[in-house]
DNA sequence: CTGTTAGCGCTTTCAA
DNA sequence: TTGAAAGCGCTAACAG
């Protein structure tokens, strides 16, 4: 490995001096740089970021932890985040925890040691722990898509409440009464609000909903497909589906169709998240889409803010406006 | 921040001994160890990964160069490689070139300083520069997905050309005879190789393609519809489309929709890349599909061969099979 | 079993 | 305008 105090002795200066042309800082004589420049190039000179970093105690490195990366929503927040941080010099680290708290804890443990310079983190639950040990060691931290109760937090994210209460209200206003909600985890912040939401419309519009409608699960395709076939083996089955999120709709209609349901003539769905654009032949579901790109891009600004020290506020919470899509898998129920 | 130095001190030991509890290592006392691992507790001291990789010259950080990270055959390749590396006790950071050479180039030089251990690439073209970069550098790399000519260096893909032959070979048996094909970039192998696949099927064949139903492009959706335009208002319009990709499959879809063409009864659309089942409702293309997950798994497992010594074998072509599924989106030609 | 010394590659003083 | 010394946090090698 090339140090820079070979690239000194092929100078002719000192390490000083090549560290100085590198970093574009202090006095070095125009003869002198361009001999240091020289040989850089006729080494092949690479600088050590780590050294450096053990002395600037920075990394220029973020974290970004997500629960699913297989998931649209998540690659395109990935996406976002890479772009947003790439374009002031941030490097990201990106780790999937498969929903799992223990693997959660696992990489902020190594991030930490690593020495990132801030994280963001799509929780795996709503346990605080993860967000206070951050913050115990005063490593930056945006939350993003799920709320951490009970936390001053960073956090960027949209109005899950909101979205699955248009949803229901959509559902209703059509004629929908036996409406089932199939909600992800129940220890995250999403499924919980996307069903209080589904209660409010219910509430507003003064009707009741059968508990049996309302289910927890995970965020899986896997999940969604078997809680619908539970619902649909009840004795008064569902007329329409909100599933809450895009897995847990595919899911869904997979069940409906295996159970030679048609979308939407026998059965309504309708789902939170759209998938893009681009990976699909016809867009067919009624969706409450949320901007994942720009969720990406204000949570890795916000981060940036953070720890280039700029912004001191108080802990904010960046709620982001949600679009709903109606499509072809929605109608009114059967008579 | 807590160094191994506070600890000692706590302890009242030297920073040698908490240095040997951490890592385990030489010989420590009983009691010793658990007054370190108290004073540990007590600090929340966390070790610094950057010293300790600057002292051992090894970050346990891979770096994965993705040309797309939107698409859900990189995403799998993205999850594989991290699951792989994980297990292993390797960080990845992934990084995103948008098949952009000048990115790539760019990303190299950063993660070059920052000394990852290993670097998986998709390269965003054939050219050798970023190959020859890191072996001259002995950073080991292993090439996913593409081929670079010309080339010693580690590699872990399909068979182009054979998918391409296969799914040509198909639609001639169908009786196609005008079969365009959609490339993606010109400089990168997996378009050449199948459109070398696809000639060699009319070779085969006895039969000859016109040259106005070769293309190439971009591997985006936009591309795909663009260039199915362009073909569809030639004078003999193709009945038969190659996608070379998934996305170039889905907007050539899409141009054909628009032009009111039934799929597969007017035209046929076959494709590389099958688009995973957790995402559509209906699996509709004819496509050969890639092991994404074992492609990932497979070539992070022979990057840390090589970067653990214990493989110093000339390097490697790893090709894994392709499966094709005949599925709705072909059929013979119309009379 | 434990501590001291030196050094990984770089940069911040401070001095020349 | 340049260089020498010291130190970031950690560990290998050697003493004790």
């Amino acid at each position: 490995m090339t140090t820079i105090g070979d690239v000194a002795k092929h100078a002719g200066v000192s390490a000083m001096t090549v560290s100085r042309v590198l970093n574009n800082y202090g006095y070095v004589k125009e003869e002198t740089r361009e001999r240091v420049d020289k040989a850089i190039a006729e080494l092949g000179f690479v600088p050590n970021a780590l050294a450096r970093s053990l002395r600037f105690k920075r990394t220029n490195t973020l974290a970004l932890i997500l629960t699913d990366i297989t998931n649209p929503f998540f690659t395109t927040i990935a996406r976002s985040v890479e772009d947003a941080a790439s374009e002031k010099g941030f490097n990201v680290m990106f780790c999937n925890t498969d929903e799992s708290q223990a693997k959660e804890t696992e990489y902020l443990n190594v991030l930490l040691q690593k020495q990132v310079d801030g994280v963001l983190l799509v929780p795996a639950t709503s346990n605080t722990e993860s967000i206070s040990l951050l913050q115990e060691r005063s490593v930056p931290v945006v939350v993003i898509d799920r709320r951490i109760p009970d936390m001053q937090v960073d956090t960027v994210r949209c109005d899950s409440e909101l979205g699955a209460y248009q949803l229901t209200k959509y559902l209703l206003d059509l004629g929908h009464r036996q409406i089932a909600i199939l909600g992800g985890t129940e220890t995250v912040s999403t499924s919980v609000d996307r069903i209080t939401g589904y209660q409010r419309a219910f509430a507003e519009a003064n009707l009741e909903y059968s508990q049996d409608m309302v289910r927890y699960g995970q965020f899986t395709s896997q999940s969604g497909y078997d809680v619908t076939q539970e619902l649909l083996n009840l004795e008064r089955p569902p007329t329409a589906f909100v599933a809450t999120n895009n897995f847990i709709a595919i899911g869904a209609y997979r069940a409906l169709q295996e159970a030679g349901l048609q979308v939407p003539h026998d059965v309504s769905l309708v789902a939170f998240d759209d998938i893009p654009a681009a990976l699909v032949f016809n867009p067919f579901l009624t969706v409450v889409g949320q901007p994942a790109h720009e969720i990406g891009r204000q949570a890795t600004n916000l981060l940036l803010s953070r720890l280039n020290g700029g912004n001191t506020n108080p802990p904010q919470e960046i709620i982001l406006p949600l679009t709903m899509t109606i499509r072809q898998s929605s109608g009114p129920p059967k008579p």
